[in-house]
DNA sequence: CGCCTCTTGTCAAGGTGTTGTACAGATACT
DNA sequence: AGTATCTGTACAACACCTTGACAAGAGGCG
């Protein structure tokens, strides 16, 4: 996932939320990026530089100094590091089911220092993405596995769940700034399994947009009504089981003609019949932000 | 496992609850932190010298003399601490009626960027016990008045607790960390507010316990198992409404021959018959971990 | 008791470091 | 042509630095 179309600074501008000036400013005091330059000499980023920044920003907004954040954010991407000192020790690699692992051993035994630790330490390395895609709904995936065999008791996934649920809402500061286009993210009536949906709302607003977010078990009802005050560019439901979603396909079928509205989750993938005019996202929560994403700027 | 995140000393002092000339004034008198130097001359401190500072504010709050406290923490490097901020921080007034009516204000609207701004401000200024007792639980209590009142759609409740939920979260990160007693937070089965339940962590926790917590809609069974793992020195289990906790009267008063045990919340205070052997907390989450707290060391 | 000293948290003044933003004039791209 | 970007410089707001001092409390001592 390296070079695929070199944004200028601009547009890099426009995807991480920092503005030119400052950018140029950052890469000339701290050698954060080092874009290479078209013949007429303007800055050309990769998606990694895109990457880069994002990074640093949340390193800043955890209240770290800028070129402390700098520093930090540098080191995540071993592809151009300007100054490398060849006898450093630390800078782990990241590597993501050492991590999966790590988090799983941790919260089995409600050890959350521990995982805490493991998810400090991927913040600092990984980019949102990564972590989201290649950490977060792996480790999802495998709880939910070993619940299903049995491996797991109630108290210890759902020490799990609120230390994860945790972070991620930590990591979702913020949400609701800025310009770009609303969505609107909830489960239906009874279900409870919102992990999903914040990852979800977390790699949709890495892609500029705005989220709000009604979580678990919310009434029709309510969801119109928020609809209505908010008037969002996109409706997501997302369920983990079928049941939640189906006795819901009238309603669903009359809001998909007001608002564009899509389903998520296991549950949405497992329905009988998809109501009409409704948007289904049965992949990983990050492929599907994207896509959407995508769908959204064309349409 | 020990990032280093280099901290500046204001950083630092928001998160250690020690004001920065303070900082300056221990490590010129007891030499109690060596931080680095940045190249311009700025103090740069790791994520030790915070553990460091949080130890010898115990120290402090225990009693101990300024210089007493300081050679123990100089001695100890590892583990440690809750945090016990002395003192203000910062020279903003603090006016938590306006800060809980911002805090309403905000959340009915949607308006998550404004919440947030409004939690940011609250948390330079207040100490954690202030910001929980005197806005975040009169603004619980407001939110369920005007729930019952029907002024409160099901769409802002949600939203406003997620995004609480969110913060106080994030603010209980590590509450799992150290060396005080254990314990184990949950809901029974069937309830789900748990914002109270963990708001009397985030103070239990800053009396110096170890938190343990698995949230809302925690079988018995399971919780009696994970009490069997960790060994706690108090159990809690926390309801909003009555009925989630008499169907477990038997269970509980059975649970009490084998651990510490105490009910909390609005349903706790309503049962007709309290079990026996049974701790009731009916009073606001801070001033009953206050109590909690004492009855431990005493008990 | 009054007086003194030590401890400890806080504050102020005057200077430096850091960082986001702005502007001007020139050049590149479409 | 018109927009986007380049380089270089400047600046204001804020955070931080050092030095020095001060006040409230604890405790010793005549």
């Amino acid at each position: 996932m390296s070079e695929d179309a070199p944004l200028r600074i601009g547009e890099l501008s426009r995807r991480a939320g920092v503005s030119p000036e400052l950018l140029r400013a950052w890469e000339r005091r701290y050698d954060l990026l080092q874009p290479t330059r078209s013949p007429g000499g303007l800055r050309l980023y990769s998606l990694d530089d895109l990457e880069r920044v994002r990074l640093m920003s949340r390193h800043i907004a955890e209240g770290l100094a800028a070129r402390e954040a700098a520093a930090l954010a540098r080191r995540a991407s071993p592809s151009a590091e300007p100054t490398t000192p060849p006898g450093r020790v630390s800078t782990t690699p990241f590597d993501p089911e050492l991590a999966r692992a790590e988090l799983v051993r941790t919260t089995e035994a409600f050890d959350e220092p521990g995982a805490q630790a493991v998810l400090d330490e991927l913040l600092a390395v990984a980019t949102l993405d990564a972590l989201l895609s290649q950490v977060v709904v792996p480790y999802l995936h495998e709880l939910g596995e070993r619940w299903e065999r049995g491996e797991l008791s109630v108290a210890q996934e759902h020490f799990a769940s609120n230390l994860l649920r945790g972070r991620l809402l930590g990591l979702a500061r913020g949400w609701g700034n800025g310009e770009g286009p609303r969505a609107i993210l909830a489960c239906p009536p009874g279900e409870r399994h919102d992990l999903g949906l914040i990852v979800f709302g977390l790699a949709l607003r890495n892609r500029g947009w705005r989220i709000d977010f009604l979580g678990s078990d919310t009434p029709t009802a309510s969801l119109v009504e928020a609809a209505r005050a908010i008037q969002p560019a996109l409706l997501v439901i997302s369920a983990a089981a079928q049941e939640h979603l189906a006795p819901l396909q009238s309603r669903l079928e009359e809001l998909a003609r007001t608002h564009r509205l899509a389903i998520a989750g296991a549950g949405a993938s497992s329905l009988d019949s998809t109501p009409a005019g409704v948007l289904v996202l049965t992949g990983d929560p990050v492929t599907e932000a994207q896509r959407v994403s995508g769908l959204a700027r064309t349409g």
